[in-house]
DNA sequence: TTATAATTGAGAAGTTTTCTCAATTAAAGA
DNA sequence: TCTTTAATTGAGAAAACTTCTCAATTATAA
């Protein structure tokens, strides 16, 4: 299922790009991966720091901005102005995120898709890219 | 055309809620709506203090907060990480933000509406609420 | 195996945001 | 209109967040 279990398929992705496949840009993936919840920069931080204790906050703070132009993660930005990470959903789609456990959810399809041309008849502006979250609660929370 | 005209009609929609309408965050309403555009917190704050000099920047601070909280303002989410602010489009809709001249512009359609049953269906999450931001240039901007 | 250049760690530096508290002032009632 | 009350402000300190610097390390390709 999972990207992460294909050391060598990433490996490829960095390589290509001419980026190193470094440990600590694997382990700050497999953090994202493991736990399928959007998380802080130093809530990355710390649990990147429990498979390489000598990783430091700035290495986080870098391989995210790299696995975020790989499309290997997203950045999500919160109501109280903090950011957070989640692994990338597969192919263009837009992440839903639960505001109770903060799992994140993906949603394979595009409402812009559709709606870009007639925005822009009626508006006059090109679509060019947009930026759009979900919240809501799962279907375990809502029990 | 806008809220900004009656004056009488903001310092209710304060208070209201129990709010002062102060001069101050009325001069934070007058930047947002006299620029069309999408503006970081310290142009607000440059702007502001051109009207009331003395205005301390934990002032705009608060005062966009309590904006955003009445509806009267939008909060927009950059990709370097930096926040700007823009005058709220009227009722729910999303703002269409120019990447050449930073103006903004409304579309008065929410993509979501007709989508949450669908979402919720497939993936068993319950949509609450969404951010939606398009990015795009605008008409003049494309010439 | 080696040479090269990308990446890292650590802390300093820079930015952004929030907090504190006395002084001010908008709002509501007399 | 005057007074009372509590919300709000200004200013700077403090906290939080992010980026930068540079020597040391190391993944990669040859």
């Amino acid at each position: 299922m999972s990207i992460i279990e294909e050391p060598e398929g990433i490996k490829d992705i960095f390589n290509k790009r001419g980026l190193r496949c470094t440990p600590q840009r694997l382990a700050v993936l497999k953090v994202l991966h493991d736990t399928q919840v959007y998380l802080s920069i130093s809530a990355i931080h710390s649990k990147v720091k429990e498979i390489l204790p000598y990783t430091g906050l700035a290495t986080v703070y870098r391989s995210l901005e790299t696995l975020v132009s790989l499309r290997l993660a997203v950045k999500v930005h919160l109501d109280d102005g903090c950011h957070s990470y989640a692994i990338a959903p597969q192919g263009h789609c837009h992440p839903i995120l639960c505001t109770e456990c903060n799992r994140v959810v993906e949603f394979a399809e595009c409402p812009l898709e559709d709606l870009s041309n007639r925005i822009s008849e009626k508006t006059g502006v090109q679509i060019d890219t947009h930026f759009l979250q979900l919240f809501g609660k799962c279907e375990e929370c809502r029990i």
